[in-house]
DNA sequence: CCAAATACGAAGTCTAGCTTCGTTAATGAC
DNA sequence: GTCATTAACGAAGCTAGACTTCGTATTTGG
């Protein structure tokens, strides 16, 4: 409940400071643009798949996407 | 692939910390048995809302379920 | 040895992650 | 102030995989 929005506004962070575009991070994730808009949005977590590749698209070990400041 | 074997370790070892059996933790995050145990040998990942339910269930935030040692 | 805890298979159910289509609204470059 | 790109948002349907139940090993610790 808490946790989605946490975790896109995370994804969204770590994505602009790669400088990719939704586009982009879908491409390499393997999913739909709206899927990506979606997580950050926090309308929905992603699978445990495509966590894994997310974390490898923005270069990033997955307890970074877990790091939220408040 | 590799993240949810990873994650299920994990979880096991901060439920042996916490000294419960996987029963309680099914009860607290609301799941059968079955599904704790397929977590833990990572057949499979836990939705991300059951993820938060763990966390919760284990006292740690989520960044801790995510740090692998070695 | 015994009991509790956990692993494991199979087979089925169901949720939520994901898709496509379509529209609107920011954002920013020129 | 227009144009293109990016992203937000709805709705409606599909589908993978999270989850269940049943049943039987196997492991662990007392």
């Amino acid at each position: 409940m808490q946790l989605k929005k946490q975790f896109g506004k995370r994804v969204q962070q770590l994505r602009h400071a790669k400088k990719i575009t939704q586009e982009e991070l879908a491409e390499q994730v393997g999913v739909s643009i709206e899927s990506i808009s979606n997580i950050e949005r926090g309308i929905h977590g992603p699978s445990f798949d495509n966590l894994e590749k997310i974390m490898t698209a923005l270069g990033v070990p997955a307890k970074k996407l877990f790091e939220f400041d408040e």
